[in-house]
DNA sequence: CTGTTAGCGCGTTCAC
DNA sequence: GTGAACGCGCTAACAG
């Protein structure tokens, strides 16, 4: 484990006693000059590295909050992650990343495990956990929510407003002029592919566009999926010009299927994504999506996250902005 | 921080030593079975949750490893990432992840700082890090280096045959009856990239090409980089019927500068790239790639971070095996 | 099988 | 300013 040389070491061949050592480094109290110099000296002549886990279990508190991702392989939560370890970066906080594979059970496990590390705080992105589980496993510490909501008020809950960016991807394709327009939703229990859901309906009424069931194929968010719906919205023979795929990666599904049968897109199909992965620029052609700025928000849970450490009130979100980026996929239809 | 109920606040509950609890925890010595039931029943009536910090301290050990990985946001890493946790589960080891940015100041505090968590053992994908500063941070503890290759003996250097997986990719372009084959490089100083052009020139060579400075662009590993790379190399006007580009993200960037002047793939150029990310099934048309079971390489360091750390030999690593995965971004010249 | 006694390395009283 | 002594929660001898 670890070095082998402790403060011990250091104070012994400093000539101080470790408690001076100790005030130094911490910078609690004032040190005499002379003492400064001989202890600077004696650490790096003996190489020491101060151990953080005996610190850590002396102070009670580990400097280091705990995010956990679900999928280690996703642009989505990637980003966010990046967002939350730039944060934190800045604080003098470390992040340590669990994944919990959106299995409740590994959340849950991975949840304990954080908590017996001694993290400070914790960051959940996405995930199933109840409230009932949260509250049992978070003993104490500050938690963020990112990308849904808690009804819990220890956890300070940071999220985007998907029924808004469904809108907006909709009225755009509205805008377009078109009025068949086929929707690839995501898996049916979860709360943002809802939502997304509940925008696209809503945005058609408001159009005086009839929903018509026919018009929609379920997806999962992943690739496959979005070829098996996109192939199941063709083969049902419903005439559709545009397509509005719950995700970007059931996009990219959608696109592969449509260039399989020699459907070009924007020419015979319009395509809108959702979440702007940064491959969505350089697919072909480079998709029109929903942009959400998840690293920006990763960084809003890093903040919240330690001011609720230390003791303050979270700042106040202010972004959440979600922002259509129109690319190539979409096209206007001729009057 | 943590728990606030103790193991003393469950044996006092039990009726029994703090030793006990803890033997019996640890299972390392038998425990009488109503003294057993005593203590399970304080446990949950707790809520005990142990405490790992303590713990660690205590043992010297903490059944964590860390794994530095360089960027987050990468399909390469992820898979690589994904491979090591995968791999650790199974051994009752869980990782923390850090990253290192490509950026030696960065890793080598990222490495302090995970010694300084007393991880018991540490796998670094890729990076920068010179042996001897490998060397001094590592303090004692063993180390596996997934991607690239050390002199070091106390480090288990576990990485893919660049080289060989270049020449796999030019050949076949070669078979299809290529003679003009252009290639987009990757960072001039990283070894990975100087061995996948040497591949190409020794392939070349080897099939009574004539290797022309003209037919390569170099790049640097991600999409933006692809495009400008292509576009030069399209602008050069000296003529190509396939690329072969050293990373799938530089791929798909030549995808995007293609399509914008209308080439179409494979009909005008045919594609190769290299790393066989998981998009590139899914990109138009998909890729024809050279895979790197990356992830199997991930649970690999796994077993040999896990074996080191108990004092057993890193099995000989196994596969190291490139694949070339033909897909339809490639065709045969007619002849 | 089990309780008692020492630490693990560091921060933090409490005195001087 | 500075040192001595104690404690964070747990494991590991040491005795029974």
């Amino acid at each position: 484990m670890s070095s082998n040389v402790t403060l011990e070491a250091v104070a012994r061949l400093a000539g101080v006693s470790t408690s001076t050592v100790s005030r130094y480094l911490s910078g609690t109290h004032p040190v005499s000059p002379d003492k400064k110099a001989a202890i600077d000296s004696s650490i790096d002549q003996l190489n020491y590295r101060p151990n953080l886990v005996a610190r850590g279990l002396a102070k009670g508190r580990t400097m280091t909050v705990g995010v956990m991702t679900q999928e280690i392989l996703s642009s989505f939560f990637n980003e966010a992650m990046r967002g939350v370890e730039d944060g934190l970066i800045g604080h003098n906080y470390e992040a340590i990343f669990v994944s919990g594979h959106w299995d409740p059970a590994d959340e849950a496990r991975r949840l304990t495990s954080l908590m017996g590390r001694g993290v400070d705080g914790v960051v959940l992105i996405m995930g199933g956990l109840e409230d009932s589980v949260m509250a049992r496993h978070a003993n104490g510490v500050p938690m963020v929510l990112m990308g849904r909501h808690s009804a819990l008020k220890q956890v300070h809950s940071l999220s985007f407003d998907h029924y808004d960016g469904a809108c907006r991807a909709v009225r755009h394709l509205v805008e377009l002029g078109h009025k068949r327009i086929a929707f690839i939703s995501g898996p049916p229990d979860r709360f943002d592919a809802d939502e997304r859901l509940r925008g696209y309906r809503d945005t058609l009424a408001q159009a005086g566009i009839a929903f018509d069931d026919q018009l929609v194929a379920s997806g999962n968010y992943v690739e496959p999926g979005g070829v098996t719906a996109m192939n199941i919205l063709l083969d049902r023979g419903r005439p559709f010009t545009a397509v509005f795929a719950g995700n970007d990666d059931s996009a990219y599904g959608a696109m592969l299927a449509m260039h399989r049968r020699g459907i070009v897109i924007p020419r015979d199909i319009s395509l809108v994504g959702y979440d702007d992965l940064p491959h969505s620029s350089y697919c072909i052609p480079p998709l029109t999506s929903v942009r959400q700025p998840l690293r920006e928000l990763g960084r809003e849970a890093a903040n919240a996250i330690v001011a609720l450490i230390e003791g303050r009130k979270p700042p106040r979100s202010a972004l959440t902005r979600l922002e259509l980026i129109v690319r190539e996929s979409t096209r206007a239809l001729p009057a």
